[in-house]
DNA sequence: GACCAGGCACATC
DNA sequence: GATGTGCATGGT
């Protein structure tokens, strides 16, 4: 892997793009529901069935957990996939109910591995979710690699074109300091610059969306 | 009307 | 182990 100074890239993201507001989310457990409901989809669709979730006054953990599947599939169809997202929100409730007795905050205590390990163990929940929920519901030391994270970094040649998860992952851990407001406000970024990046991988030939890190192609070979 | 979006599980080879 | 497919709505 090529020498790349990732606290100076971030820095000048942070001068271009200023601190993003990444996943709003009034609580922790609104957090890991919009974590499953953004599975493949667009933000804004999973903002419509958060909303829709309140509005009917079951975005708690009892409201979940007794609510019928099919209702919930109703209310979250906006987001897309729903019938395989309610069954995943309902999984994830069952886990947290069998493992913590309900409660998120002993959830939460646990080892950042271990609860990584278990979590993965819970149908719905892949790599991407699972750190999701751990990083921003959380609180937890664990980098979030999701499709802009790796577009930005195979786009600049930081890493193959065939890289996984887990390798992408620690592609960033091993470079950025540990700190969670780091980890968080760095995805951010990265999501903010990946936008405006071309969509195909790999970028098209004489592509008009050439891969840029403001304020002067830092990174870049 | 394509194409895309803050993935994941499962089948098949 | 790699590759393919179903899941589904809403914005551009």
């Amino acid at each position: 892997m090529p020498s790349v100074d990732l606290h100076e890239i971030y820095h000048a993201l942070l001068n271009h793009f200023r601190h993003r507001n990444w996943w709003p989310g009034d609580t922790p457990l609104e957090v890991i529901v919009g974590a499953i409901l953004t599975q493949n989809t667009a933000w804004k669709n999973v903002e419509k069935a958060i909303r829709r979730l309140k509005e009917a006054g079951v975005l708690s953990i009892k409201g979940l957990r007794t609510i019928p599947r099919e209702q919930l599939a109703e209310l979250i169809r906006p987001s897309g996939y729903y019938n395989q997202k309610a069954l995943k929100i309902k999984a994830f409730l069952a886990f947290l109910q069998r493992e913590y007795r309900g409660n998120l905050t002993r959830m939460f205590r646990e080892d950042t591995r271990v609860l990584r390990e278990k979590l993965l163990q819970v149908k719905g929940i892949g790599p991407e979710t699972a750190d999701s929920i751990l990083l921003y519901a959380g609180g937890h030391l664990t980098f979030v690699v999701d499709l802009y994270t790796y577009r930005v970094a195979t786009r600049h040649g930081w890493v193959p074109e065939d890289i996984d998860y887990e390798s992408l992952r620690e592609f960033f851990q091993d470079r950025i300091r540990p700190d969670v407001e780091l980890y968080n406000d760095f995805h951010a970024q990265l999501v903010a610059v990946g936008n405006q990046y071309c969509r195909k991988t790999p970028c098209c030939e004489e592509c008009p969306l050439k891969p840029f890190l403001p304020p002067e192609n830092i990174g870049w070979p």
